[in-house]
DNA sequence: TCGATCACGTA
DNA sequence: CACGTACGTGATCGTA
């Protein structure tokens, strides 16, 4: 009855989506015959609002391999449709399948996750990283030339059934792809894998303290009010404070102070900027105290309560197919940018609890992950000895640098030696280096020569990465992650410039994703298999938070970090770190060895004391 | 209404 | 020439 080949199955549907077969729920049974013959279906889900735990499904459509689209129409007969498909242990083939996870897993928590046989958004985006996220509508155009309408137009079933058949059309295309670019396992054994675990953490979401947050915003609005009485008494008058022209034309027309740095349309007045004039005005403290406070305010605490679900958690939708490193990203809310630095960012991530007095957050991060990428990855026989002998990194580096005994190392060097440690990973250049340091270019550049003269085969590396990216025209992970890097053939020097420090950087920030992701299939696969209640909630690129009953913290741990750390063996070891709480700030090292490193591992410094 | 720009939160 | 990577969000402002 249908087509012999799913192209030109779904070029008819294009022209005519009326051959889509719409479903009711009492329409589904009838389905028997045909569903028995397939092994895995096309499918797609279509909601009123696309976060998890918001909106609900209008439609859910499937493809069968003989061109045959069939949709559920409205929330009924989607479900319906949905949970013949899972029963039924077909798989699925789909452009982005996470969605229809988190819908089963919405309805029944404990569900088994339904199997993902080809995720077509993933493979798309595994083929190219340096594409934003592909629809499929780019997927269907490149691979088999033809031109879905906008899913705008599109009814929800329409887009559902034309969506399902999509995927499944262009299902062997990407297939053969990823076999020709030797990215198969990387498809298989991590991304795939993935899914259900990223499905299942969305579902679950975190519990955050909402009255917490309402104390804070009365604080933060007390605190707004009187900064801004503070500013236009000190310039004279009102104006917008956050309208970075206004300001900049204040600041350095009206009140002549000393200009910074340019923009594209003005005067610069970002942080850096404003520092360098606290102290030769008194507008310019309460300025950046009240960028602080307005900051922390709009994005988190009068945002975070209005994205609680009705089960009073917040789920973040994480992205699988987005950043060209591999990196995972998270929105609505993301939960990968609340703050830790400074005081009062601490009080906004200390809203974030554990569910029940029953559980503690658990949270385990990667002690310097990248760095130790570097380490692996240039074979430099200095660092990997220093990693070895589990010491001081930064003190350890800046002793080799400077000639000097680790004892003899003043706070200052141990400082530079740390921002040259995360500098590195980024191609840092003096100039760089010298405006974080606040020293001179020419210190910088000693430094930086007698770092790679310490460490050779980083200098070697850093060459040698460039030279290879330069040739081949992209780069790649130790897993084989790809990113190809069209800037490095750039005219402009600038461009090409930018193309290095991307090249420098994805293999290092890449292959600490990799390993992120590893980890965390492993870390899902244990908790089931040994039977903790344990749950996943967020990754934050080298970190993992899980929410636990308490009477599963010890036994968890150990293994937590065990399957962390042995996620995948590289020439230093891995050393993971690992604290409990009952919120996301107040978090106490749960060994010794753990204060250790938390001590040794804070973020990097932006300028040195004094 | 939307996109560009600036600014700033995280790893 | 610009001057470290990767993201997402909110406010402002000029534009369609």
């Amino acid at each position: 009855m249908r087509f012999d080949d799913l192209a030109t199955a779904l070029g008819a549907t294009i022209s005519d989506p009326g051959r889509i077969e719409l479903l009711e729920a009492e329409g589904v049974p009838a389905l028997a015959d045909w569903l028995a013959g397939q092994t895995s279906v096309g499918a797609s889900i279509v909601f009123d609002d696309p976060r998890p735990r918001r909106g609900t499904a209008q439609a859910f459509a499937i493809a069968g391999a003989d061109g045959r689209v069939v949709a559920g129409m409205g929330e009924t007969a989607a479900d319906a449709l949905r949970r013949e498909v899972e029963g039924r242990g077909l798989q699925l083939v789909a452009h982005e399948a996470k969605p229809i996870l988190v819908a089963r897993f919405a309805a029944e928590p404990d569900a088994a996750a339904t199997k993902v046989e080809f995720d077509t958004q993933i493979a798309a985006y595994i083929l190219n990283a340096a594409l934003r996220s592909q629809s499929i509508a780019d997927v269907v155009a490149e691979r088999l030339d033809l031109v879905l309408p906008p899913p705008k137009e599109l009814e929800p079933v329409h887009r559902a059934g034309l969506e399902a058949l999509s995927a499944l059309a262009v299902r062997d295309p990407l297939a053969r792809a990823l076999q020709e670019e030797g990215l198969e396992r990387l498809f298989r054994e991590i991304e795939l894998p993935l899914i259900p675990v990223l499905a299942r953490m969305e579902s679950t979401g975190i519990a955050v303290d909402l009255d917490a947050l309402a104390v804070l915003d009365r604080e933060f609005g007390a605190e707004i009010s009187r900064l801004e009485d503070e500013i236009y008494g000190a310039v004279g008058h009102q104006f917008t404070i956050g309208s970075p022209k206004q300001l900049g034309d204040i600041l350095f027309e009206e009140l002549r102070l000393p200009k910074g740095r340019r923009t594209k349309t003005g005067y610069s007045t970002d942080a850096a900027v404003l520092e360098e004039l606290v102290g030769v005005h008194p507008v310019i403290q309460p300025v950046l105290d009240w960028r602080i406070y307005t900051k922390l305010r709009s994005t988190y605490v009068e945002t975070l309560p209005s994205l609680i679900a009705e089960d009073g958690r917040l789920h973040t939708t994480f992205h699988q197919a987005v950043a060209s490193t591999g990196r995972l990203s998270s929105s609505d809310p993301n939960l990968q940018n609340i703050p830790i630095r400074t005081p009062l960012g601490r009080r906004i991530r200390s809203t974030f609890v554990a569910g029940s007095p029953e559980t503690v957050l658990v949270a385990a991060d990667y002690s310097q992950i990248e760095l130790r990428i570097i380490a692996h990855v240039s074979g430099d026989e200095h660092l990997k000895e220093a990693f070895a002998k589990q010491a001081d990194i930064h003190r350890e580096t800046a002793a080799r640098v400077l000639h000097k005994p680790p004892g003899e190392i003043t706070a200052d060097e141990r400082s530079m030696a740390k921002m040259v440690n995360f500098g590195l990973a980024y191609g840092m250049s003096d100039f760089g280096l010298s405006s974080r340091a606040g020293i001179s270019r020419q210190e910088a550049q000693e430094f930086i020569n007698s770092y790679f003269a310490a460490y050779s085969g980083i200098s070697y590396y850093m060459l040698h990465i460039k030279e290879t990216a330069r040739r081949q025209g992209h780069v790649t992970t130790l897993l084989g992650r790809k990113r190809s890097i069209p800037e490095l053939h750039a005219a402009n020097a600038a461009l090409r410039g930018a193309g290095e420090r991307m090249a420098i950087n994805m293999p290092i920030q890449g292959t600490a994703a990799d390993i992120q992701k590893i980890a965390m299939i492993r870390v899902a696969d244990r908790l089931a298999a040994d039977g903790f209640g344990a749950r996943l909630l967020l990754s934050v690129h080298d970190e993992l938070l899980l929410e636990v009953p308490r009477e599963e913290v010890d036994r968890l741990i150990p293994v937590l970090r065990e399957t962390m750390e042995g996620a995948l063996p590289l020439d230093v070891p891995l050393t993971v770190d690992v604290k409990a709480g009952t919120d996301w700030e107040s978090m106490t090292p749960v060994s010794r060895r753990d204060a250790i490193l938390a001590e040794a591992d804070e973020a990097p410094v932006d300028a040195l004391a004094g």
